[in-house]
This record gives C-alpha cells, structure tokens and sequence, in this order.
DNA sequence: ACGTTTGCGCTTTAGC
DNA sequence: GCTAAAGCGCAAACGT
C-alpha cells in the first residue's frame, strides 16, 4: 500500500524534527547546568543564585498578571 | 568598595547568561509544539504521536519490562 | 454605599466558599499521595499503578481504539 | 500460586482506595464549577472572580517564597 | 456547537 | 533515595 509508506515516511520525519529539537532542547539545559556549575566553582551559592532566577522570572510574570487583570477589569466594566 | 561591584558584575553576568539560555530554551520548546500544530493540521494524531516519542526515547529492554509489569497488575486486576 | 458593601460581602463570601473547596480538594490530593506512598513501601511500582488507574479510567473502547492507533504508529516507524 | 492471589487482592484495595479519593475529588472540583456558576447567575463576571482566587493564592506563595528566601540569604551568609 | 486558549494536575527530572 | 521544582499534557472554559 503506496499511501500507507508515504504516510509512514511524513510521519517518521515529522517524529524526527521533533526528536532533533528535543535534543537541541536538553543540550541547552546541560549549558545551564554548566554556568550554575562554573559559578559554583568561583564560589557563589547556586541555591540563592536559583532563587534569584526564580524571583525575577516571577516578578516578570507579576506583571504580566496585573496588566491581565487590569484588561479584565476594563472589559468587565465596559471601558475600552 | 571595588572588589564588591567586581563581584556583584560576575553575578550579574552569570545570571544573565542562564537567563539568556532558558529563553532559548522556550523558544526551542515553541518549535515542539509548532511541529506537533503542523501534524495535527495534517491529521495525525498528536496524543499518539507523544507516546511514540516516549517509547522511542526508551530503551528497549526497558520498554519491554515496563511492558511485561503492565500485563502482570492488568491480569491481576482483570482488566483486558 | 449601603449597596455596594453588600455586593462586596456577596462577592467575597463566594470567594471563600471556592477557596475553601479548594482547601478540601488539595488534602484529598495528598491523601492520594500518601496511598501511593503505601504502596510503594509495600514494594509495588507506582508509575505501573499510576497507568493503572488511568487505564480503568477509560472506557474500553476508547482504551482498544487508542491501543490499535498507537499499533499502527509503532508499524509504521518499525518500533517494536 | 497464593501468594500471588493475595497480592492481587492487596493491589486491588489500593486501586480502589485511590480511586475512591479521585471521585471525591472530581465531587468537590464540581462543587467548585457550581459556586462558579451561581456567581455568574447573579451578575458577577467569573473571569475576573478565577483571577483574583488565584492572585490570592500567589500572594500567599510569594510571602512563602520570600520567607525560604531570606533563610537561604541568612545560610549562605552564616547567620542563624 | 466548535475551535482556540488558558489554567490545572501529573510526570519527570534535578538537587540534596 | 527522597524531596522539591520545572516542564508537559490534558481538559475545561471562553469566545466565535
């Protein structure tokens, strides 16, 4: 059955893209591990340098959620 | 004090550099989900697909064993 | 303004009720987790049980459809 | 094979007991849906009510978080 | 009613 | 090995 290869194929390297990007994805994280591991090494604290990380993601993310909330507000009042 | 600010420079860079690097990495996890749009708009079912990246992933002894545990407990709860 | 006090008070005594479902909710959930904590320490695998549990949870139609599907994916890429 | 029967049934009751937590769940995530509901039938936008259950529950988060934050400070920098 | 989008829960992974 | 956090998948909720 022709139609059930050419499927076969277009799904396999669709699968694959997926997989190269996953790899792509996971080798990014190791560099992370790297930098958390060299400053370890110059003698910061990766607990609080995570935390920092952690913070400031949060903070940005606040943000966001506020101005949500005030487009919410708006349109739950009638203002435009 | 002039070895602090030097100090607090070193920081500043490093967590810039893990934050550059988990951007990246979001960008990367987009390209996923796009790859995953773009097969579903196919008709390939994405869900299915997700767990043949899993098994893929696995090695095969493992995905046999975690396979052959599977069929004890389903005949032990008489599930079929 | 007499009314909008009592609006408020409305609006807030649902906002309790949800957080308080909420609450109740959340320590069901650690009581899941403290049975599969028995479990484990009773030697079962958790991950298989967790399978399980979502296997039952299908219907078993919809588990023979997914199964069959995912089959014809595992042919097509030469998984096995 | 017994011993094999009796550790069915041992797997069995902690399926079920599982299972029987979930329900209770599921029962009280549609207690939260209907107060929801009752919420809309009176007028009151839910979007916005979804919101500020959950900024509350942040709040709530970050004063945690805030706090393992200042322990982690006072570690790092030897003080108790 | 359907499709899209967001929020929630689970799974898995990383650190201790 | 265990606990905690991050990432992912699913399902409900909203808008069309």
């Amino acid at each position: 059955m022709a139609e059930g290869s050419i499927a076969a194929d277009e799904l396999r390297l669709l699968i694959e893209r997926i997989e190269r990007l996953e790899e792509e994805k996971k080798a990014i994280a190791d560099d992370v591990k790297d930098v958390y591991g060299e400053a370890k090494a110059r003698g910061y604290d990766t607990k609080t340098m995570r935390m920092i990380v952690r913070l400031r993601k949060m903070d940005k993310n606040d943000r966001q959620e506020a101005d949500a909330l005030l487009e919410i507000y708006k349109a739950a009042l009638g203002l435009e």
